[in-house]
DNA sequence: TTGACTGCAAAATCTTTGCACCCTT
DNA sequence: AAGGGTGCAAAGATTTTGCAGTCAA
């Protein structure tokens, strides 16, 4: 989980024979910009894109996602609101979990050096090449505790 | 994260106005009854119904699973593989977490109490009622690592 | 008896894919 | 020049929803 450039991105690529294009290199630098926390869907990246004047398609933005998550890019987030959310997969200090409110999905962040070494640990322990450890808490928030379960 | 019996799931419908149906007793079944560890989708269960003769439609499937969800009674997985697995959100000693390959899916189960605490912990801190909490850890297997990214 | 629940079918979402053309290497 | 990548449109897959009839309480 190490810091990513567009070089670095590059040189990956190159690694496996792939190749560094103007799309994968704007959709980079929109995730490294994005505010620290900040997560965005295929369809907000979309939109993100479309306002800077950028005209890439959805396949393109959907085949990139999936790309870069499986590279450890980018962390696959559920947050439970019927489509995935990205976010830059920031390395030890950064790292974050989510707690997530299953009624109305609101989301907190928190950071966990034990669950971050459990994830590390396990993933070695079976031979495994981590990318990405995230504990996912589902709960229900005080405002939603009384309306269980709809 | 308690047992779930017909009758405890039936007081804790009955306590929010709900009502307990042949087909959510049907369903809480199936998934009492399913070796620990195993998990099935929608449309899985859908399919282990039929094969009972008993005839649930996958809306009511699609309902009841969310709803026992967000009761607490079902964990709800992402396994990476474009839909959800359902399995019982069993209490202490046989709460697991999972170790994914991103790129075949093989899914390794294990279990570890410090995650389990810092799931409490921070659910109890913030003041949300914990319903389930998963450590899931992507990444690529052995025999996956090689054929990056895809 | 009441209104929560179910089944059905249609709709809505999100994501993937085939194909012709483009462009990085 | 080769073949990986993109855009488009169409297809796929999963999940949700409206509605009329059913049944648990």
């Amino acid at each position: 989980m190490a810091f990513h450039t567009a070089t670095s991105l590059k040189n990956e690529l190159h690694e496996r024979g792939w190749r560094l294009t103007p799309q994968r290199e704007t959709i980079l630098q929109i995730f490294q910009n994005l505010p620290n926390g900040n997560h965005l869907s295929a369809d907000d990246l979309h939109q993100v894109l479309q306002d800077q004047g950028e005209r890439i398609s959805l396949s393109t933005i959907y085949r990139t996602l999936k790309l870069m998550a499986r590279m450890g890019i980018l962390r696959e987030l559920e947050l439970a609101e019927g489509h995935k959310h990205y976010e830059m997969n920031q390395p030890y200090p950064h790292h974050h979990h989510h707690l997530i409110c299953v009624r109305c999905n609101r989301t907190i962040e928190f950071k966990s050096d034990t669950v971050l070494r459990t994830g590390a640990k396990t993933a070695k322990k079976e031979g495994f090449h981590l990318l990405d450890c995230q504990l996912t808490i589902h709960a229900l928030c005080p405002a939603c505790k009384d309306f269980l379960p709809v």
